[in-house]
DNA sequence: GCCGTTTTCGGCCCGACTGTTTTCAGTCG
């Protein structure tokens, strides 16, 4: 089983929490967790780049040292000087670092002074009333510290996309009833259209003498008053999540927007040009000395970087400055560039509403054409058409298309790929259809090898046109299954297939990074609902906010296309 | 420990809030 980047990145993460307990140099420690995050975030196995032959160091933030790291950890699966630094300080602190107001300076005082190593040994601390004695902590910090225990849960969750929007758009409405508000604006991953969210940054300009944050705290969801000043405050609300509130002037807007929309990654970039063209870019503005040069509006901030607007969906250091520098940045699909969906299902399996009903909804939306993907036989708990059933559906859509001219339903399957990689009805019954779509349902636990060799058998069918959700992850409960998708990709490339942007909000599915490396291939995209139902045809709009984090532009997506070009692409 | 369109050495983003201080360190984003 190779080493998962993610399992490097919680290694060098757990060896930056104890090296700054030890007190080790901050650059160091910064170092490491730079590191982590170009690990984690890199959309190839760290074990795949090394098979072949690729140089790590290479990569940003990993250095010569980083490199060889890495190397034995994929190799062996170890760390050295992680376990010798275990050896001297208790590998549990570094648990401590996620109780909110525990930082490496205060742990280590609280081990120095308590013996304290775990999280059950600081509860007992706090109980017995033993940390309001030891030097830097008070009353207050140990109340703190008792109410974080309580609510602490291990690993926290991210909050999914739509599950923050259900917080934030009432929160919004609430918050521009305040006295004095002028200007309001979401910033944060949540501008960024991230799969999830971790935080809600608000932003808001308001007269001198408004009350937004007394408006603010006093909002009925809110649980916790975490810190509260005149520009900034942090609450909790009942259902967990964290909101940051900030009040800028208005002539700050623009540069406060582009500050707290981040990414981080993207602002240290950002600041380091600021920084070589002689200004200071903080969120108040662009400045040359004392003087603000720019800052009201985002473009203004980028025009003092000589670069053009940079949509927020791309501000994630991933080569957009470069491409900005150079002219070259994509134009990025918008929703009003879609003209069909290709994933959606009735009835007859597991969906909720008629074909009628579908397509009706489809219609009301403007596409152009909606097709069917009804599940086939294996798929029984979704009561899958086996080739007598879809015949039967067949003839249904003849007749519906038949009586209409402002939508086209096209007849297709959401065939399974079983797990000799055959697919799951005859070649005699899938030619009937304007275009398959293949997917992987059972069997996610194959070895990488077999489980990619699966898929790949299933591409080279030529009546397969489409694989639908390839990694089969859904967000928060379920991992991808081990697969070598950059071979899946080529493939795909090879022969014309094109790959799904799955877009239900739980498993946006590739991920914004797998569809650059899709693009980057050259590989066709269908950005689809998988519809369960009419009002699930909504979720398209999720679909587009994370191929636009995947820098897709209206020429890669294949539900672009107007209809005859689409069933051109499709025809064998 | 990483990095370089003046650098292979000497930098490394920076401002707000809190609590425990008596002028600021620690933490966070």
């Amino acid at each position: 089983m190779p080493v998962h980047n993610r399992e490097i990145a919680d290694k060098f993460d757990r060896l930056a929490d104890l090296l700054e307990i030890e007190g080790a140099n901050p650059f160091r420690v910064r170092a490491y967790r730079n590191a982590a995050r170009t690990v984690r975030g890199y959309p190839r196995a760290m074990a795949d780049l090394i098979d072949d032959g690729e140089d790590l160091s290479e990569l940003p933030d990993i250095g010569d040292d980083l490199a060889e790291k890495i190397d034995k950890l994929v190799e062996s699966g170890d760390l050295p000087l992680l376990d010798e630094v275990e050896q001297r300080t208790p590998k549990a602190l570094s648990e401590l670092m996620k109780i909110e107001g525990l930082g490496a300076k205060r742990i280590k005082a609280l081990h120095e002074a308590l013996e304290i190593d775990t999280i059950d040994d600081l509860k007992e601390a706090a109980e017995r009333g033993d940390i309001r004695n030891v030097e830097g902590f008070g009353d207050k910090s140990e109340e703190k510290i008792k109410q974080r225990l309580v609510k602490y849960a291990g690993d926290e969750q991210r909050t999914q996309l739509i599950e923050a929007e259900e917080i934030a758009k009432p929160l919004v409405e609430y918050l521009k009833k305040a006295k004095g508000l002028k200007d309001i604006a979401i910033a944060g991953s949540y501008r960024r259209r991230k799969e999830t969210v971790g935080d809600l940054d608000i932003l808001i300009t308001a007269k001198q003498d408004a009350d937004v944050m007394d408006h603010f705290t006093d909002y009925e969801e809110v649980d916790e008053i975490v810190s509260k000043g005149k520009t900034r405050s942090t609450v909790y609300l009942r259902c967990g999540m964290q909101v940051d509130l900030r009040v800028v002037p208005q002539v700050s807007f623009g540069a406060a927007q582009h500050y707290f929309t981040g990414s981080r990654d993207h602002n240290i970039a950002v600041r380091k040009l600021g920084i070589k063209k002689g200004y200071k870019v903080n969120e108040y503005g662009v400045f040359k000395g004392d003087e603000r040069i720019a800052g009201k509006t985002e473009k203004s901030v980028y025009k003092k970087m000589d670069l053009p607007y940079i949509e927020p969906e791309l501000r994630e250091n991933r080569g957009e400055l470069e491409a900005a520098r150079k002219g070259e940045l994509p134009k990025l699909i918008e929703l009003d560039d879609i003209r069909g969906n290709l994933h959606a299902h009735t009835k007859a399996t597991d969906g909720h509403d008629s074909l009628k009903k579908m397509a009706r909804a489809a219609a009301e939306r403007g596409y152009e054409y909606l097709a069917i993907t009804d599940h086939s036989r294996r798929l029984a708990v979704a009561n899958g058409l086996d080739e007598k059933r879809l015949r039967k559906q067949l003839d249904a859509i003849d007749k519906f298309n038949g009586d209409q001219d402002d939508i086209r339903i096209l007849k297709s399957i959401e065939v399974d790929i079983l797990e000799d990689g055959k697919l799951d009805l005859p070649d005699s019954a899938l030619k009937e259809l304007d275009f398959v779509l293949c997917a992987v349902h059972h069997k996610f636990d194959l070895p990488r090898k077999k489980q990619t060799e699966r898929i790949l058998r299933a591409l080279d069918n030529r009546h397969c046109h489409i694989l639908a959700h390839p990694s089969g992850r859904l967000i928060n409960e379920r991992e991808a299954y081990e697969f070598d998708l950059e071979k899946i990709l080529e493939e795909a490339a090879d022969r014309g297939r094109a790959i799904e942007l799955n877009a239900q909000p739980d498993r946006l599915d590739l991920t914004d990074e797998s569809c650059k490396m899709a693009k980057d291939l050259g590989v066709k995209i269908s950005i689809a609902t998988d519809a369960h139902s009419a009002t699930d045809l909504d979720y398209m709009r999720f679909g587009i906010d994370q191929a636009r984090r995947g820098w897709l532009e209206k020429k890669d997506v294949v539900n672009c296309l107007p209809l005859e070009k689409l069933l051109k692409l499709f025809e064998r």
